[in-house]
DNA sequence: TTGTATGCGTTATCAT
DNA sequence: ATGATAACGCATACAA
């Protein structure tokens, strides 16, 4: 801190802090020799705005929140990038604080940046979040965009992918290249996005005349691990089946491995459709076949409406489903 | 904003501001029955706090910012879990700006941070940052840290890791094996990293007797495709060359591909070793043997260092070098 | 132990 | 066109 007021600056270029207030906010009409003099006194003193003041004075703030559960998650580091990208366009600033699931901290950290007054936040809550978190929030009525996993509450707008549509498309693609016996692989029980991407399968398999089997509509970890793990039982004890739908890319990964392991090699004696395009789906070989959901979208869309938001659409509460899109590529079999 | 002031916390409770602003800093002596109705008075009127004012008044703030270059990378967003966990640790808020390689949107974020009082800042500067901007954070006398890439400017902190002792580790680990034909492959031009691994690898080929073959030094961008590139055209000219430190595990994806086009399957004709150890590293077939530089330790130990530095700490100008470990996986063969 | 009064650096209202 | 001044919401020195 230089610790040079707008007084200094006033001083020194003989004239009021008000002048000087303008001539910085480019308000008001101020003869083009004082601005001149204002301007000389500015960059002499190194005047450095005090954005903390004038958010106080303005009862406002520069400022937006982004919460998080996993920054780590490279789906999460594009869809930020996409959000920065629309902050800066609109001259804030980004507070990012990472939950890592714990609806404690994420309660926490909600409270600081309210304490702090941003203006308006981007949220994807944890997976055990209570009502009382989005109570708090709407009881202190600053904007707030919900992102990615679904059915927070639907009072909030949201951004997110289409995972019912996805998985319909993911799942009809293995149906028309003839597969009728197919798994749904991956997910948490109590995963939002993952009800919807199995209502996406089970429907498109009834379209086609097919009696979803419930036992082969399995749960893991978001690991490669235990998707090789989970998919082991299954196959051993299903030879039949000649398909799934992986509920994330990284599960389909892992049933690569234990579909090799059991001598069936993927592409060719055994199709799989990821869910999330990651970086490694375009790596794997067979190359994954997987339905893309576009973070950095979801990320620039979030902040869009956000701002809109901030600037006063009260528009009735808006829900953004961007559509996924089929990557093809070689784990449905080459052609 | 719900308005409700100190003032008002005040007046519900029948005492001044002064024992209210006491209560909530818990400083002072304050009578259990007083602090009573003070704590039911702000409760009931759903008091939220003016960090904002109380920023102003202190002529400080709560709130440490974080440059990067690009937080779409993973390696920067473990950084940032690192970080963000011990920013959290002393109650502060994290700033996120995302230069994207812009000197001049970087200057442009580092400004606004200032202006937004920021009592602290971790930065990770752009590739092409003229001197002025170092200038002008010294000027402002704001505790920074530098992370990651090396050589900034010798008047800051630094954190980063050890790239010649990781490439000289990586290289070893080759030369061990029996490799001879080593190339490096990644990283750009003008990368301070860069050089300092080059110069690992090279030392180690020299001292285990071999010349490096300057033509076997590539460059490349931080992307798997660009990876693959440059590796094709080098390994049909020379199919002799039997193994390769990566710049970056990216690249070493890209090579994997390019190698398995040529016919040649990584870990069994072929030996490679990344840098970074990302998710992806351990996920991919074959797992890639990698030399890690620990980039959530990176982050945790800058935001310990600024923190020093915040509270006052006034020794010289450090350098925090970590060590880096190469993990065996399966790139350079299976045992 | 608690209250009074002042100032942090800005902006906006009202004069001039 | 410009100046004086009163807020903004809080913390603290000092008084009581």
């Amino acid at each position: 801190m230089t610790g040079v007021t707008l007084a200094d600056v006033a001083k020194r270029a003989g004239v009021s802090t008000a002048t000087v207030s303008m001539v910085l906010c480019n308000k008001g009409r101020i003869s083009s020799s004082t601005r001149e003099r204002v301007l000389k006194a500015l960059d002499e003193l190194g005047y450095v705005y005090n954005q903390t003041a004038a958010n106080l004075r303005n009862r406002s703030s520069n400022q937006v929140g982004l919460l998080l559960h996993d920054i780590t998650n490279p789906f999460y580091g594009e869809m930020t990038a996409g959000l920065s990208h629309e902050v800066e366009r609109h001259d804030r600033l980004l507070l990012l604080a990472n939950s890592e699931e714990s609806a404690e901290r994420q309660q926490k950290f909600v409270d600081s940046l309210m304490r702090n007054n941003v203006c308006g936040m981007v949220l994807c809550a944890a997976r055990e979040t209570p009502q009382s978190f989005f109570d708090s929030l709407k009881r202190r009525n600053i904007p707030a965009i919900m992102v990615v996993r679904p059915l927070s509450d639907p009072d909030f707008d949201f951004v997110g992918t289409d995972n019912f549509l996805g998985a319909q498309v993911a799942t009809e693609h293995l149906l028309k290249l003839g597969h009728r016996r197919i798994a749904f692989i991956g997910g948490s029980q109590n995963s939002g996005s993952r009800a919807q991407r199995i209502g996406g399968f089970t429907s498109k398999l009834l379209e086609y005349g097919i009696t979803p089997h419930s036992e082969w509509i399995l749960t893991s970890q978001a690991s490669q691990s235990d998707g090789a793990r989970v998919a082991q039982a299954l196959l051993t004890q299903n030879p039949l089946i000649t398909a799934a739908v992986c509920y994330q890319d990284i599960v389909a990964l892992g049933v690569m491995q234990t579909l090799r392991k059991l001598g069936r090699e993927p592409g060719r004696d055994f199709a799989l459709v990821g869910f999330d395009d990651i970086t490694e789906a375009g790596l794997v070989q067979p190359a994954l076949t997987t339905v893309s959901v576009a973070a950095k979208e979801i990320g620039r869309k979030a902040g869009e409406l956000l701002f809109s938001r901030i600037q006063g659409n009260d528009e009735p509460v808006k829900r953004i489903i961007l559509p996924p899109a089929l990557v093809v590529r070689e784990s449905c079999g080459f052609r």
